[in-house]
DNA sequence: ATGGTTGGTCGCCAA
């Protein structure tokens, strides 16, 4: 397979921002396309706005939700991940192209460290964790992309003093991360440039005008995924009010261009 | 920066 383009994007419900997605696609071209809470059940997936594009879906009603669009067909799909302990939520789908297996997931949010959700988001991980030391091999090409719901470093938090032991930033989600790339993965943004670019902004507060970001949409890779890495970057534009259309998704997508 | 914005739905529910 040559060059590859990966594109992650939690574009917070597909049926808000059809046009934005579309005008993404004009905008960027990519192979590969994941989509994180797309918030539709598979039956009603809008796979018409998308023509020529292969959906790999796995959603749900207004939660949640996960998508693949491909330029190829998909040699071999996956729907959830076994063990899930939340398999109700639509969080991850993957696919294989010839040898590199994508993976879209969406991370547990947690929501709090000292709530129920906190515990589930260990737990996911944990599952995530087993799924791929059982049916992988980080000696194989396979690219992990999505929203993680984590910060690996304090580099990842515009003001980490404000954010220290809060959901996102805490202690333990950064070692279930840690732990979940000693299985063999890369973070590839941070291989791609010495400071990676933020990828979300809250609604609430003009945090995108005032900066106050974080970056927890990531791209993790084996080693031969990241012998082929070209570039990582962020379409921030994609972020701003009015510059593609008004309404966006409170996170930027993640361009991921392999060789 | 500890309030309040957004989407899907009518759950104050999740993010």
């Amino acid at each position: 397979m040559g060059a590859v383009r990966v594109v992650s994007w939690n574009i917070n419900s597909l049926r808000a921002r059809l046009g934005r997605a579309q005008a993404f696609m004009a905008r960027h071209d990519p192979d590969v396309l994941c989509l994180q809470e797309t918030k539709v059940p598979d039956a009603e997936f809008p796979q018409l706005a998308f023509p020529g594009l292969h959906p790999t879906v796995h959603g749900q009603k207004t939660y949640n939700g996960v998508a693949i669009l491909s330029k190829e067909r998909p040699d071999e799909v996956r729907k959830g991940i076994p063990g899930d302990p939340v398999p109700e939520q639509t969080r991850a789908v993957a696919a294989r192209f010839d040898d590199l297996w994508v993976l879209d997931l969406y991370v547990v949010n947690g929501q709090a460290p000292d709530s129920d959700k906190f515990a589930i988001k260990e737990r996911w991980l944990g599952a995530l964790r087993d799924w791929l030391t059982t049916e992988f091999d980080p000696k194989d090409p396979v690219l992990l992309v999505g929203d993680f719901n984590i910060t690996p470093s304090d580099a990842d938090v515009h003001d980490p003093a404000r954010w220290a032991g809060k959901i996102h930033c805490t202690p333990e989600e950064r070692g279930w991360l840690a732990e979940l790339q000693a299985w063999g993965l890369t973070d590839l943004h941070k291989q791609a440039v010495p400071e990676p670019e933020h990828t979300w902004w809250d609604y609430r507060m003009g945090a995108f005008a005032r900066g106050w970001s974080l970056r927890i949409d990531l791209a993790l890779g084996t080693a031969p995924v990241a012998d082929r890495l070209a570039a990582v970057t962020v379409d921030r534009d994609e972020r701003k009010q009015g510059e593609h259309e008004e309404k966006p998704s409170d996170h930027a997508p993640l361009i991921v261009d392999l060789h």
